[in-house]
DNA sequence: TGAACTAATTAGATTATATCTAATGTGAAA
DNA sequence: TTTCACATTAGATATAATCTAATTAGTTCA
């Protein structure tokens, strides 16, 4: 991913593109594996500049409030983060909490009555089960 | 709720019917507002008897793993719990987290290909914006 | 009945995750 | 250069959930 456009994305969301935040999405956009905070913690601070936890979060959630980064939650587990590039759906693992991507699908909205006042944004579907590396203990355990 | 029906329920899944264990169901069946394992403990605690902290989280993942409750995760919020009455979606506030009940209706599963070997269990449609209590402040902040 | 076995509960310690604080640094604009 | 808003930092703190080891309760079966 070419580093003007990063730069540019960055701004373009009225964020400044500084290195630690530069590191945070580029690290997103070249590893869309849905790490966790501390996993990106410990892959940008493998080369300078140095990045403290803290900055990791609060880069983290501009960039989600900016709309470029989705955040997953996975129950009894670290938040996943992704960039959003092209529109997909996600797969949870029952077992290892995984996130996969999937093939992205139109999703039929609620009918506008049943919204009331509410304000919709997006809809978010997610597949749930066993992923491949976890299918074949299925019967077992 | 019939207390009978809440124990056949729980023998049925190969449960204990212990009286935390009951309490915690009960409470889940009576209340459909998404409460927080605290909430239920400190719920469930003003009767006795008084169950521990673990005891409602094993509670919790016991009845999660039988299918008899549903487990939300929220975004830097702690997990929610919904017995598992009608079919239903949810509405999660990016504002206040809040979880509330939308209308069921049938969502299309993914193409088989696209699953390879993931075995799939459920779909769960989420979404997502800003609740009724949220909405109005929605241009200000 | 009552041993023996298994499941469940408990208090509190511990871990994991995320946020906060207050001091310091940085870069753009005036 | 001064100023100011934004950003970063280390470490403390808060929150959520799990673990541990001891105990209690329920079940089975002789
Ligand atoms: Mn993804
Ligand atoms: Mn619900
Ligand atoms: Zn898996
Ligand atoms: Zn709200």
């Amino acid at each position: 991913m070419d580093v003007d456009a990063i730069k540019r994305t960055l701004e373009g969301s009225g964020l400044r593109c500084t290195p630690q935040r530069y590191a945070v999405m580029a690290f997103l956009m070249e590893h869309p594996k849905h790490p966790t905070a501390a996993e990106i913690f410990q892959a940008v601070n493998r080369l300078d500049p140095r990045s403290s936890r803290a900055t990791i979060y609060n880069n983290l959630s501009d960039l989600v409030r900016a709309g470029l980064v989705r955040e997953v939650a996975v129950e009894g587990r670290a938040a996943r983060f992704d960039a959003k590039g092209m529109r997909h759906h996600h797969f949870i693992c029952d077992r290892c909490g995984n996130v996969e991507d999937m093939e992205w699908y139109d999703v039929p909205k609620p009918a506008s009555g049943s919204l009331g006042k509410r304000v919709l944004r997006e809809c978010e579907l997610i597949f749930r089960g066993l992923c491949t590396k976890c299918a074949p203990r299925h019967a077992s355990r």
